[in-house]
DNA sequence: AATTCGGGGCC
DNA sequence: GGCCCAGAATT
């Protein structure tokens, strides 16, 4: 007999599950890809990246047969680009030791490279139906007013608390459809700000709604001040219109990417003398600098970049890989097929319109 | 326990 | 322009 707090939410998910692709076809791959790339991504932005994922990998052998730079190029957009490494790597490795076929338990799947608790509970519950809890942001912030639980939820003890009252609602025969649920009510009614308590199914049995104090849950950490950085990168062009790129070292950040050579200037460092450091010391060329082609400015979580570009001609030296995985002159066509963050995009795209 | 990933969408 | 998102790995 399960809780009547959890029947409600159950018959309010049938009800108002939103008709997203991975809800379609839940085999543990798609379950596995689909929550891989919605770490810290919202549903919607994810969906055509999904879609077009599973369209060129449909199987877990195609993945893990795919090249690196194929995953990444379809990742292309999404961020985290170090997923899109990881997924491909344990897809490999399932596909060699596990003869193919994901585990069915939240500790075997742990072992897997990018997969973390939460994967691990979602694809055990989701796709294998294992009465395993699986708490993302969404679902915290609903425990949290449900349960009115203080504290920080990036603190162990508060998720412990967390958890424990998760495993108290679990239904066992519907572990997937529970954990679903939750989030799905955190996304889309439980929302961080102004949620709305009027739509939910959860509201009569609400403690932070009953003592109206929907907005103290749950506890925030201030925002930590995020830092800037000048950054420059350089358009060197061949004689036969070829443009030089080089691909980034894959455990450096965007790592397995193609970018325009150039780097974060220094402190008291014109932007010319950064441009021309970081090319000798990336490349080992000695460059001349010439226009100034495009300045973008770039916003993250955790810092903020200004990127200036500016096209340079080679003086000296022959371009090799001293702190890159690869060089190359490709064409602006060969460009497009290159993996590239959404700011070397931007500057890729720019060279088009450049005589 | 604290840091570090990237990018987008929304208010 | 700030806030936050279907987290995990590393230190």
């Amino acid at each position: 007999m399960p809780d009547k707090r959890t029947e409600n939410l159950l018959n309010w998910f049938a009800r108002n599950a939103r008709d997203l692709p991975w809800r379609r076809d839940r085999t543990p791959y798609r379950v596995w890809v689909a929550e891989v790339m919605l770490q810290q991504t919202r549903a919607e932005t994810v969906a055509p990246y999904y879609e077009r994922f599973i369209a060129r990998f449909p199987t877990l052998e195609a993945l893990a047969q795919a090249s690196l730079e194929e995953v990444l190029k379809v990742w292309e957009g999404l961020g985290y680009y170090a997923r899109a490494r990881q997924l491909h790597t344990a897809a490999q490795k399932v596909f060699r030791e596990y003869g193919g076929r994901l585990p069915d338990t939240s500790r075997e799947l742990k072992r897997l490279p990018g997969i973390g608790p939460y994967i691990a509970g979602a694809v055990a519950s989701i796709a294998f139906g294992r009465p395993e809890v699986a708490l993302d942001a969404n679902a915290r912030r609903v425990l949290a007013r449900l349960c009115a639980i203080a504290g920080n939820p990036q603190q162990a003890a508060v998720r412990q608390r967390m958890e424990e009252c998760a495993r108290a609602l679990l239904p066992p025969n519907r572990p997937g459809p529970f954990n679903e649920a939750l989030m799905e009510l955190g996304a889309t009614v439980c929302t961080p700000r102004r949620p709305r308590c009027d739509a939910c199914p959860l509201a009569d049995d609400c403690m932070a709604h009953r003592a109206g104090e929907e907005d103290v849950y749950p506890d925030r950490s201030p925002r930590p001040q995020v830092p800037h950085y000048d950054v420059t990168a350089g358009a060197i062009f061949g004689g036969d219109g070829r443009v030089l790129l080089a691909r980034r070292n894959e455990d450096d950040f965007l790592g397995g990417l193609w970018e325009f050579p150039g780097g974060k200037r220094e402190a008291g460092e014109t932007l010319e003398e950064c441009l021309v450091r970081e090319l000798r010391e990336e490349l080992g060329v000695e460059v001349a600098v010439g226009d100034h082609l495009i300045t973008i400015h770039h916003g993250y979580s955790h810092f903020r970049i200004t990127l200036y570009v500016y096209r340079c001609w080679l003086i000296a030296g022959t371009p090799q890989c001293l702190d890159c995985a690869d060089v190359r002159w490709v064409t602006l066509e060969e460009m497009e097929a290159l993996p590239m963050s959404v700011t070397d995009r931007q500057i890729a795209r720019t060279l088009q319109g450049v005589p």
